[in-house]
RNA sequence: GCAUUUUUAGCUCAGUUGGAUAGAGCAACAGCCUUCUAAGUUGUCGGUCAUAGGUUUGAAUCCUAUAAAAUGUACCA
């Protein structure tokens, strides 16, 4: 179905059915014609036929000669069993993509002050393990889906809550001070993020070891997984951490801050920002005077042993512990608390969006479930970006093994490889070094992005190494290159001014395109009521292949007719601007040049 | 066991929310660079839309059952 015909022919067609047959209807389907039958959009008859009984053929008849008759832009119509088929002139064509080129940011809704405030969470990341492949999915997921909900019209807020304190984080503490003999982010040339993640990979093969070892002497497994030295000591760390010992807030603050002067550095790569940062270590105590308030309203309840529990059997779900016996919080807790917060520290938010992998939709149905029961107006407005995991060939990621596909290598052999092809097929060369470095580095990321953004994000991406991401068919790099071919392109031109009149005969290849940048508006709308960067990039890479058969059928240039010639220009330079648009929505950078 | 999700060409994915004869890329094969950039383009090959029922004028799309896979299943975060 498509919408952006509905307000040419909505009126008229309303109006003729309520005068032939006294029924009012105020909205139909319409569809782009199949290319094997003549026409430009078909009319489903289909849905009118409850309305009006008499046989769909005849029906589509009627209204076909009704409407050559008495709308200017039908010259022509068929009728197949429901279908009718309508030949539109190139005139409305034309008229169209004026009224196109007269909308300065086509498609993009405007935001203003008083716009709609939402805050999207992602990124997300520990700080004891560098950033890996499932990590990226989850960067480019949500900065796309926040570029596109501003297109939509709301104020985004970027933020993300950093999971820096725990058990985890104490066990790359301790390995570093066992094993690191004072070993630096300068003094090993390690990235700050690379130089904790070793160490945490450090701490679980030691620990493997003395859990070995204590089976050997005799102990179950399960054990002596709770009796290992190297955990005892690690739960104590945590233990000075939660009583605020100096020496390991020290510690604690020197080697987050290596993990976050090395992420800074991923992030730069990868093109995302943020505009807020959450720190779990400041909010993990938040949520206890939400789980007083549901206690108050009897929404929650306690247990004997003085543990607070949230019954959701009627919802479908199960009890969900949200206070333990000993007063302490649980997970729930802290994001019940850590909503709360965020409605208060932003006094306009309206919503949020939780990036987050599918592995938590249960627990974030729990989340919103509850705060719908406490009656938060705004617990309607939020939503769990849920996505699939990044698999491996030989299964899931495991940072703590080591087996990953790890951020910043898949980057630099990614670069490496666009310097490869880039050189090997000629392009670039002109370029001074420095530049062309810059390019090879946006290619890549382009291929990255564009390999993971257009795939649906509920579905898990199985990413084979060995194969490695293309960079020619329907990948970012081909959309980058047609962006740059027609940047050139429009610049050889040399037209002052894209001015032309309605008189030109066109051709069905721009007619096509034409039909499809009217519809970019749709697109943008769709891709935000789906939170699914995977429908731009579906439009653009359409728009693109149309493109290139025009590029390749036309030679845009040579036309002897100066207005014709305009127009193509014009026409190549909305293409243009529109697949720029499109990439910047999912992040992607599309040079002049390339 | 229960819940959620996934299943479309050899591989990776689309499929405009129920419309006509299901589309791309990769891989394989055959063409197109003296013409605006060949990371391109034209064509050939490739389909029991997991399976079986149902609803409907019409189903890859909605419902039910079955199968396979992934994830979750509460005091980890």
């Amino acid at each position: 179905m498509i919408t952006n015909y509905n307000k040419h022919f909505d009126p008229i067609l309303s109006s003729f059915l309520s005068d032939e047959y006294s029924v009012t209807i105020d909205s139909f389907e319409f569809q782009l014609t199949r290319k094997e039958f003549e026409g430009d959009i078909t009319l489903v008859v289909f849905s009118l036929l409850s309305h009006v009984k008499i046989r769909p053929e005849d029906l589509a008849e009627k209204i076909g000669h009704y409407l050559i008759q008495n709308h200017e832009a039908v010259i022509r119509f068929n009728v197949v069993k429901g279908f009718l088929n309508l030949l539109l002139a190139d005139k409305f064509y034309l008229n169209q993509f004026k009224e196109i080129l007269t909308k300065p940011n086509y498609g993009h809704h405007i935001v203003t002050k008083n716009s709609p405030t939402l805050m999207v969470e992602f990124s997300s990341p520990n700080t004891n393990k560098p950033l890996h492949l499932g990590h990226i999915r989850n960067n480019l997921l949500g900065y796309s889906v926040a570029k596109i909900l501003e297109a939509n019209g709301k104020n985004v807020v970027k933020t993300q809550i950093i999971n820096d304190r725990g058990i985890h984080i104490c066990k790359s503490m301790l390995a570093w001070k066992k094993f690191g003999n004072g070993e630096t982010p300068k003094s090993s040339g390690l990235k700050g993020d690379q130089l904790v993640g070793k160490y945490y990979i450090k701490f679980d093969k030691e620990y493997k070891n003395e859990i070995a070892y204590l089976v050997s002497n005799g102990q179950i497994e399960k054990e002596a997984k709770k009796n290992a030295p190297l955990l005892i000591e690690a739960q104590g760390l945590l233990l000075l951490w939660e009583n605020n010992d100096p020496s390991t807030l020290d510690l604690w603050k020197k080697m987050n801050q290596w993990v976050y002067d090395g992420f800074e550095l991923t992030y730069n790569d990868l093109g995302v920002s943020f505009d807020s940062y959450y720190y779990e270590s400041e909010t993990y105590l938040l949520g206890k005077n939400i789980i007083k308030k549901g206690l108050a309203n009897n929404v929650f309840y306690k247990k004997e042993d003085g543990s607070v529990w949230v019954d959701l059997i009627e919802e479908g779900l199960d009890e969900k512990l949200l206070l333990r016996a000993d007063g302490t919080s649980v997970y729930m807790t802290q994001d019940l608390g850590t909503a709360q917060k965020r409605f208060e520290d932003e006094p306009l938010l309206s919503g949020m969006v939780y990036t987050v992998g599918n592995e938590q939709d249960y627990h974030f149905k729990v989340l919103f479930l509850i705060l719908k029961k406490l009656g938060y107006d705004w617990a309607d407005d939020l939503h769990h970006l849920s996505y699939g995991m990044v698999d491996l060939p030989s299964g899931k990621m495991k940072s703590r093994e080591g087996k990953v596909v790890d951020a910043d290598d898949l980057i630099s052999e990614m670069t490496a490889e666009a310097k490869n092809i880039s050189e090997s097929v000629g392009k670039l060369d002109s370029l001074d070094e420095d530049v062309r470095q810059l390019m090879y580095k946006k290619i890549a990321l382009g291929a990255l992005k564009y390999f993971i953004l257009k795939v649906d994000p509920k579905k898990k991406i199985l990413f084979d190494p060995e194969a490695s991401i293309d960079f020619s068919g329907n990948t970012g790099p081909f959309i980058q290159y047609t962006h740059a071919r027609i940047r050139t392109l429009i610049q050889k031109s040399n037209l002052d001014l894209e001015v032309f009149s309605s008189s030109i005969a066109l051709d069905e290849r721009e007619r096509n395109i034409i039909k499809q940048i009217s519809r970019y508006p749709e697109a943008i709308e769709l891709a935000g009521d789906q939170y699914s960067p995977a429908v731009i990039a579906n439009f653009i890479y359409d728009l693109v292949k149309s493109y290139n058969t025009f590029y390749q059928n036309v030679s845009i240039l040579a036309s002897k007719d100066d207005n014709l010639k305009s127009f193509r220009i014009a026409l190549s330079r909305k293409v243009a601007d529109i697949i720029s648009s499109g990439c910047d929505l999912l992040g992607i950078e599309s040079p002049d040049l390339m």
